[in-house]
DNA sequence: GCTTGCGCCTGACGTTGCGTCAGGCTTTAG
DNA sequence: CTAAAGCCTGACGCAACGTCAGGCGCAAGC
């Protein structure tokens, strides 16, 4: 017992206490003792009254932990890294790297769908709700597909998720941008009391139909989904997931749009 | 009792059982139990079962609900705002505004960190951890400042921190690709063993002061304490939260830098 | 030798927003 | 009438620690 004492004196110089150790890597006491529990982190020793004992090649360990927690990985993947189980470094980069350029996306969405906010507010003071959610809706129209799921088949499905991962984000961001202006000038021409029969509404209709053929793909599976979305619009409840209203839908249709 | 439940079913085309209604807003039953218990959405009433009853002005409130999280307020939030307690809107979203702005940019520089990390995998196949960490406290030199707390007096740091406001994010962006690929000439400088004297190197030195003039608005106070962050790195147990290397800093203060 | 103060330890509960059983009614469609 | 849905209430789980609470260890000054 005296001499193990002795042997961790004579090399004392190389040890730190949790509470250096922490400072050294800028995380917490309490963040070591966690790493400690799940197995992510041991320290070197222990003393005799159970203090932790941590070294430098400890800290390179805490290094890599605290870099790759930056890059937004778990604990548990980061424990699965380092210890080269199962995993690589490559493939776990890529990967999320592709989740946090999906985070971006959804942040950009908010910040944006925030920013249409505050300009709404600035005119009527009053939030409407309306709009506001109107707002949401349009944004994620195209993006955030949960609705199409009560209305394609499965396989229709598919084969737009394939599409989707096939189109760069650009051209995603573009269309969305498209849709989102051809919607509010189909909303002016209808507040406008245009003649659906007039050009204007021709106009606005092809380009409808040419925005659904790019989403689409010009799969006709996918635009009978799109058929069945519209009709069941109707009868639907509130416009929660309707991505437009029904007079917009309706000045389409009236305008000859294969909508 | 028997005339309640008459009263309930005269009025039962307005009510929605928890699945129905559920779906309508794209959440789960079990979220519907959650907003319950935490008093964030009530239901209307209960059947003598007590089965869970909504109508559409409850659907309003949960359609509200659900925007106000995608754009990241928290359940609590949400109820205080719409509650209207203590809360106005305004506010509210200025504020989520400015901290989603904050988490895009710890994206953008986790991203660009996997991206960095990605290239030297490419040429070197294996995981330099050691790279790695350094891309990371590269990009996170300017903005992420943590270590300066031990090397600015307290006024230096609020001057620091006033400017890192009154600049604008693109001018950060540029600031830091600078400073990432001046540090990568110097390391190269370096390792072609150039003379300190050479008029390459007392370009880089020139452009170095540049930078740091440009970081610090040239004030003094501040260079000051850049000064002691460098001469405290020599005996810094770690590179950890070194921006540069020993070598480039001799290295530029060789050449005439003035830092 | 004794106190003071700082640091260390081990539980253990709190946080956020639900997911996921488990066990037991109720309602509805056939 | 029965089986299949759907509903209910607990209660635990997760991620990554923060934050007590209660109790030692250790070095320094008296």
């Amino acid at each position: 017992m005296l001499l193990v004492e002795k042997m961790m004196k004579t090399t004392s110089e190389l040890l730190y206490r949790p509470n250096e150790f922490a400072a050294l890597a800028g995380v917490t006491v309490r963040t070591l003792h966690h790493y400690d529990r799940i197995g992510l982190l041991r320290p070197s020793g222990y003393t005799s009254a159970g203090y932790r004992q941590y070294r430098k090649s400890d800290l390179v360990r805490l290094q890599q932990i605290v870099t790759l927690k930056f890059i937004g990985l778990s604990l548990k993947q980061i424990r699965d890294l380092l210890d080269r189980k199962s995993f690589d470094l490559a493939t776990a980069l890529s990967q999320q790297q592709e989740i946090l350029v999906d985070k971006r996306r959804h942040l950009d969405r908010a910040i944006k769908a925030i920013e249409k906010a505050r300009q709404l507010k600035v005119s009527s003071e009053e939030p409407d709700w309306e709009d506001f959610r109107k707002i949401i809706e349009v944004i994620n129209m195209q993006n955030n597909m949960d609705w199409t799921q009560k209305y394609y088949s499965e396989e229709a499905r598919q084969k737009l998720e394939e599409r989707r991962q096939t189109v760069s984000p650009h051209v995603v961001e573009q269309g969305q941008h498209d849709w989102a202006s051809l919607i509010r000038e189909v909303e002016e021409a209808v507040a406008a009391g245009t003649d659906p029969a007039s050009e204007k509404a021709q106009a606005l209709a092809a380009r409808w139909s040419e925005l659904i053929k790019a989403f689409t793909g010009g799969d006709a599976e996918i635009q009978a989904g799109l058929n069945k979305l519209y009709k069941d619009q109707a009868n639907w409840p509130t416009t929660f997931p309707k991505p437009y209203s029904d007079e917009v839908g309706a000045f389409i249709c009236a305008a000859g749009g294969k909508k």
